[in-house]
DNA sequence: TTGTAAGCGTTATCAA
DNA sequence: TTGATAACGCTTACAA
């Protein structure tokens, strides 16, 4: 196998076609005016070569790069994992290519990263990441970038909003617990002080209220299953011990499960129900029978994607960004029954 | 908060603090000679107009972009997102960015994808994907990439291949599987035929026979938790019901203890001795405790990036990639001992 | 439909 | 150390 010619540009492609170079531009245009007998030529002549538009060049000129920056933190955990996975595949359908940006390590290396997303122009900047630092949006959206917000609480002018109303899945919970005749319920969170998760618990809160029934909250460290672990630890061996919880994340739950049942001897669900939120994959699996609500994650993927492509149709003819109102979208979370919880 | 002007380049910066432009750019440019006055002017023009330098001109001037491709399938799968995740995160710190390439749906999108790999002019590809299909990364490499492959086969001249040897970890575990007593041992597979999950098998096999005892094989669908339930189911209504089983990664593994625990009401060591691959996170979950062998991915990632970085210096200023030997780095697993395994 | 020519925002070469 | 100037590969008026 060889390699090619370090670089064949456009010119060269015209050469062996003998056309001008812009002819070869057009045809790889869509929607460009090239006759066929054109058309036909330039292809041939760019298999032979081997030629490839050089996206930095168009993006350049024309002011649009077709890059969209995926900015998240923790995406080994697998409700991350399942967001930046279907967002780069419609990203991907959409003819765009997707710019993944780790926020983990410190503040410098977030900002060196988003450096990153603006020097290279992306078109757009999808968060997917609880990270509280709201400097971080502001700034993508002051390089013109479009935005868009996974579970997030500002709004921006501008932005798409994608959120899962946290209510009913809060109401259906204290429901089901009352309704397993559950009377000491609990509600387990991280410390991470997500809005998304604060919300999540304020509901939770909330709707056992409303239902007359008191509920306990315990939080601790980030959101894991370790964390989960240890919240069960702290929880079960109160002088009251909870028999219900719910839990603002599976992982959270399949800590505090498996802590209840190893250490604690306790049987799900006839001693303690559990629900948890998210349903990743390992809520499925037969050790954990989660009683969960689903975020339809793929949804999410496909509607911001399409909100990407159809707002920037409009953006090119229409009023400045600032001028339009941020966009909300309040999505529904799916039940999933399963039998963490008694009479599911 | 405000939009800033669309656009500010080079010249507007070099306007504003009276300098040329070359001087704008030299002072972006490490290492490049500029007085400290003149710096220190360009620096104060470019804070307040909101200038970065535009990664796309540089790319394009410079012929090298910056961007690294990571091309793999199924990244919502917690080995590859654990791979993608450090990966991400060294690229970063190497001053680079990380495009993430999704291979899962049809061929069609996936040379779209890698069309796009190509058309940004990528520096680099890293593949982690298991997909057999090679001609995705001869076409990286013949518009001169750099390039890493992780567990594959294929080595083309110039190339890192990273690769876990599977050796040590066959001949341990039937050592294991022989101290604890078990006599009817088996090795369980995907159907995915991935050349890393091959040489698990081969090696199990052989280290089986060497130690005198016989090993059955059952393969079936791909890698994935459904896939290791109906394994068991497969495996374990035989006649001779296995006592110890070896599965070619911890999904598999995982998956094929929930149903023989629930399902076949084994026990798991007394009944069944079970071990993994990969070492993910679920494997420590206390339901499972599985014995399994770690990948050091976080090393690959290090030593990935290091590479491209130092290959990259060299390449600069010596003989043509194609003259250069594929550097081979097998890497030793981890052993990480847990509770499935009896006298572990 | 086609070709010419003027940019797009950089960096790199070369004098000064 | 600095500033002109020529690329880099492409798109897009504009004219033919």
């Amino acid at each position: 196998m060889q390699q090619l010619k370090a670089v064949v540009s456009a010119q060269d492609v015209a050469d062996r076609a003998g056309v001008s170079r812009s002819a070869v531009s057009r045809t790889f245009t869509p929607g460009a005016s090239v006759s066929d007998a054109t058309r036909a030529r330039v292809m041939k002549a760019a298999e032979e070569l081997g030629y490839h538009v050089n996206h930095l060049a168009r993006g350049l000129v024309r002011n649009r790069s077709g890059i969209v920056c995926l900015i998240a933190s923790e995406v080994d955990t697998p409700y991350r994992a399942s967001l930046v996975r279907w967002m780069t595949q419609y990203l991907q359908e959409a003819g765009k290519v997707a710019m993944l940006i780790n926020t983990d390590r410190s503040d410098a290396s977030v900002s060196a990263a988003l450096q990153q997303a603006i020097n290279f122009r992306a078109d757009a900047s999808i968060i997917l990441s609880g990270m509280p630092d709201s400097a971080i949006t502001c700034l993508c959206y002051k390089h013109g970038q479009q935005l868009v917000l996974i579970n997030r609480d500002e709004s921006l002018p501008g932005t798409l909003n994608i959120s899962l109303d946290a209510r009913p899945s809060a109401e259906m919970a204290v429901k089901a617990f009352v309704r397993a005749g559950c009377s000491r319920i609990a509600f387990v969170n991280s410390l991470a002080g997500t809005s998304s998760l604060l919300k999540r618990e304020r509901d939770f809160l909330a709707a056992a209220e409303k239902a007359g029934v008191a509920a306990q909250v315990e939080r601790f460290g980030s959101t894991s299953y370790e964390s989960g672990q240890i919240l069960a630890q702290r929880l079960l061996t109160r002088d009251i011990r909870p028999d219900a919880v719910y839990c603002a994340t599976d992982l959270l739950a399949c800590g505090f499960m498996d802590e209840a049942r190893h250490r604690f001897a306790l049987r799900i669900p006839e001693d303690l129900c559990i629900i948890g939120h998210d349903n990743i994959p390992q809520s499925g699996w037969s050790s954990y029978n989660l009683t969960t609500f689903a975020q339809p994650v793929e949804q999410f993927a496909r509607d911001a994607i399409r909100w990407l492509v159809e707002t920037k149709a409009q953006q090119d003819t229409l009023r400045p960004k600032s001028e339009q109102q941020p966009e909300q979208r309040l999505y529904q979370p799916d039940v999933v029954w399963r039998s963490s919880v008694r009479g599911g």
